[in-house]
DNA sequence: CTGAAAGCGCTTACAG
DNA sequence: CTGAAAGCGCTTACAG
């Protein structure tokens, strides 16, 4: 293309000083005297100077670019995660380079973790958020900071962690449900990085408070097709009459399979999604939902990441509030 | 954290050969000899070395990153992008940096701009979908490889492009709902970083191309509330039988909308949306919308950079088509 | 095929 | 406050 980019000798030799001092002026560390320094920026005006990040990087150990390793990125939840780092990583002046781990296998996890070692990054964010992300998460050394976002707490890892309080939210949206009159909730869950996910958890555990044996529970894929299938069944046994979904899309297939099955919501059945994505005030009815703040657990994540980076060890984990929001696909259990 | 990473030198101790022995059966270009070859490729193994990108990118201008501009990251159409940019990216060797330009003016482009300037990238590919994007690529140097991924064809700059033919597919839409008896189609545009973004361009045609003077179209924001405000107002209008909406967020609007004011889909008015995202088909009706490919236009953007990077100028546009996918929301004018 | 030398663009002690 | 020197981890000619 054009020609080679301005060196900081060439601004040196612009502005008549030592490559030192436009380091010193650069790097703001040091002092330098007021005219040197005018001279300095003024050439770096001129030349349109710009410092080699990787040449830093390399004398200085100074990292200006933080990894995301995930299983996804243009998912929902995964996204807004992504975009929550990206801003608050932009904000403290690095970069963020992403990586997608797209299978638990030891070979997909290796070259995703290698490559980002590759890159000396000042730290690592992983989305625990699958299986995946998880198996990134034990194969990252110990030599560079890394933080967890996660979609539910647990996991014994001694890392810095955010959380999404999904688990307390799951239990909400449950007992709301159930002082609806509804006499059992039952449930779709996507796949998850625990043994069982927060959601699951935290819908058991309300259930078990009031005394219910929780009914088995379904778990589904991403694919909001096959949420339709395992939905078609819940709507065809009676007996369903309030379903909490592991997200909007999930709730939104259990919302056509339950109308095409002639059954109303939330006359006949009630419905709760979870994330309260732009879509869920906008489908019919408009859905009860489970609030999640995906950007704020990134930007969580981040600041976690950079205290860490800076040495500050302080607060291990931060949760992230789910909130429940009342819409029109949730009413009191008919007689 | 732990002690500092191994680098080539170390290697070469282990292996008991010069430094750039170890460094030729990294590269690999120059010949080495079985044996010491074995003896290297054991001593990384032992040591779990991992070249440092930075050093290999300082001495051999070896880029191993690509960066990708864009006003947002988590919106579908864009999440979408950047996940085919990535995942063409990973097989090829090299991670994508992500920056987001929040807005066109002067002090965020530039920001963002030189952040990526200052990262020795291997080139950048911008997402020309709105005005920021638009902004950050006249702002970018020729000195770097860029290719724009956009969203429509147009714009006169001189630069490999990749674009989703959305204007055809809109015009196709159009013709549709037209060749349905609907003697006209609304349109609810969204933003765009053209005066007339392709969607409203193809609409256009496809309704002049039948003799028929287009109706003023809306325009919405990126928020569904504010479609779902619009799409009151051509609720409230019985001449409105069609409507093609910007993307399936805006239909889904249109449907509630049109729903709550007691017009039927498809029976009192077809909606078209654009997309296809997983929801589409899980709305009631199921949505008939222009299926867009983003992750493939996030493959070719990024082939059309790898080409660039290599000097090989070659096909300067690659267009990826639409689909019309016929769902439940459209059918027959009702007389 | 292999090693000693030079150098990529920067920053950090070291002497003034 | 400032410049000459050394060195970060690598690769690329240069001599063998």
């Amino acid at each position: 293309m054009a020609g080679r980019a301005p060196t900081i000798a060439d601004v040196a030799r612009v502005a008549g000083v030592s490559v030192p001092t436009v380091s010193r002026v650069l790097t703001g560390a040091i002092p330098v005297s007021a005219k040197r320094r005018e001279l300095v920026e003024r050439a770096i005006q001129e030349l349109g100077y710009q410092p080699n990040a990787a040449a830093r990087a390399l004398v200085s150990g100074t990292r200006s670019m933080v990894a995301v390793l995930a299983a996804n990125t243009s998912r929902y939840g995964y996204a807004k995660t992504v975009e929550g780092i990206e801003e608050a990583a932009r904000a403290a002046g690095y970069m963020v380079v992403i990586t997608v781990v797209e299978t638990a296998e030891q070979d997909a996890v290796r070259t995703a973790v290698a490559m980002v070692l590759s890159h000396s990054v000042a730290g690592v964010i992983v989305l625990d958020f699958d299986e995946p992300g998880h198996a990134a998460l034990t194969a990252l050394p110990q030599s560079v900071p890394v933080v967890v976002a996660a979609a539910a707490q647990s996991r014994a890892i001694k890392l810095p962690r955010a959380f999404l309080a999904d688990q307390r939210g799951a239990r909400e949206a449950t007992a709301y449900l159930l002082g609806l009159g509804h006499e059992t909730v039952h449930h779709i869950a996507l796949p998850s990085s625990g043994r069982r996910g927060g959601r699951t958890a935290g819908w058991s555990a309300a259930l078990q408070a009031a005394g219910i044996r929780p009914p088995k529970h379904l778990t589904t894929t991403w694919n909001p097709l096959d949420a339709y299938e395992l939905a078609k069944s819940l709507a065809a046994d009676p007996s369903v009459t309030a379903v909490l979904a592991g997200n909007d899309e999930v709730a939104a297939a259990v919302l056509r399979a339950m109308t095409e099955q002639g059954r109303s919501v939330p006359g006949d059945v009630s419905v709760v999604g979870f994330d309260d994505q732009p879509i869920a005030s906008l489908v019919t009815p408009a859905l009860t939902t489970v609030a999640q703040d995906f950007a704020e657990l990134g930007r969580q994540s981040f600041t976690l990441l950079e205290r860490s980076i800076n040495g500050q060890e302080s607060q291990q984990t931060v949760s992230v509030p789910t909130q429940l929001i009342i819409r029109a696909s949730t009413g009191p259990r008919r007689d």
